[in-house]
DNA sequence: CAATAATTTTGTAATGATTACAACATTGTA
DNA sequence: TACAATGTTGTAATCATTACAAAATTATTG
């Protein structure tokens, strides 16, 4: 199920965490921005209409997001972490030669491990890493 | 397969990577501490014998090898970068208690994924988090 | 409509991991 | 022994994140 801005303003308010503007805006920007964006890049692009917005704001917004089970904080390399409107079964590609990070679907339970009988399984994460598409043919293009 | 320490020393060396004092102290110190200790972990595990190591050395040493493909870089959260010497097949559990790492066995090729048609996949990663055995325990025992 | 309490936001300063860099030490080679 | 190449070290810089306290906003109560 995709959720809309209003399914999860809803799904703020049943957990009564109050929609304060800079809240909304922050949510706002992930469901437009559904691009993995750093802080950083949260921070930078609502700055230009809210030019009060401090780093610390977004930062607690997004800790309270997550908490909360809305936002999903992936950290796939190079201590960069961002930030993903939570959305179930998919994986993360990341290109290893243009840094683009790229969703795609994937059934988690078809894979197939051990050693983990008595463990209680929270949160599964799988992300790929080597080369997109669009730098391949670049790479070819470049011979 | 399982490769012992005079393995990765011979690796090294047809890579030619210079088996300096230092870097096979490293070395040494992941084939023992498979725990996938941190940076810093390291230093001050190894600061003992060697007193006069630096950890730009650590650093320096780890990224060498991580180049060489003999250490495996796992960044699961909190951006603790974590180092782990290079095993095939196994994805990381990471109990949410406790914060112990915990390793696997996974067959890679049974995850059932779509969209990365004219992707290059060069690695791939799983992992799970939740509760490990040990912290399921202790909650029931604390009732 | 105050007055007050509770919650949010903000800015600055602190923290902590990692990197940059230049001086120093070590090694290999001629 | 001299020299070049490589490796190591310590310090300072960087950068993301967090801590914290003051200011602002919102909600609650009389």
């Amino acid at each position: 199920m995709k959720r809309s801005f209003e399914d999860l303003k809803q799904e703020l308010q049943i957990k009564s965490i109050s929609l304060s503007h800079q809240r909304l805006k922050v949510l706002e920007y992930l469901t437009i921005n559904q691009c993995h964006p750093t802080a950083d890049q949260i921070f930078t692009g609502l700055q230009k209409e809210l030019s009060t917005l401090s780093k610390t704001t977004v930062y607690n917004t997004l800790h309270i997001l997550e908490e909360a089970g809305i936002v999903r904080v992936i950290t796939i390399e190079d201590n960069e972490t961002r930030y993903d409107i939570q959305v179930e079964n998919h994986g993360h590609f990341k290109c290893e030669s243009c840094g683009r990070i790229y969703d795609f679907c994937i059934d988690m339970d078809s894979i197939k491990f051990n050693d983990l009988g008595n463990f209680k399984i929270n949160h599964k994460n799988v992300y790929f890493r080597g080369s997109c598409p669009k730098c391949l043919s670049n790479i070819n293009n470049n011979k």
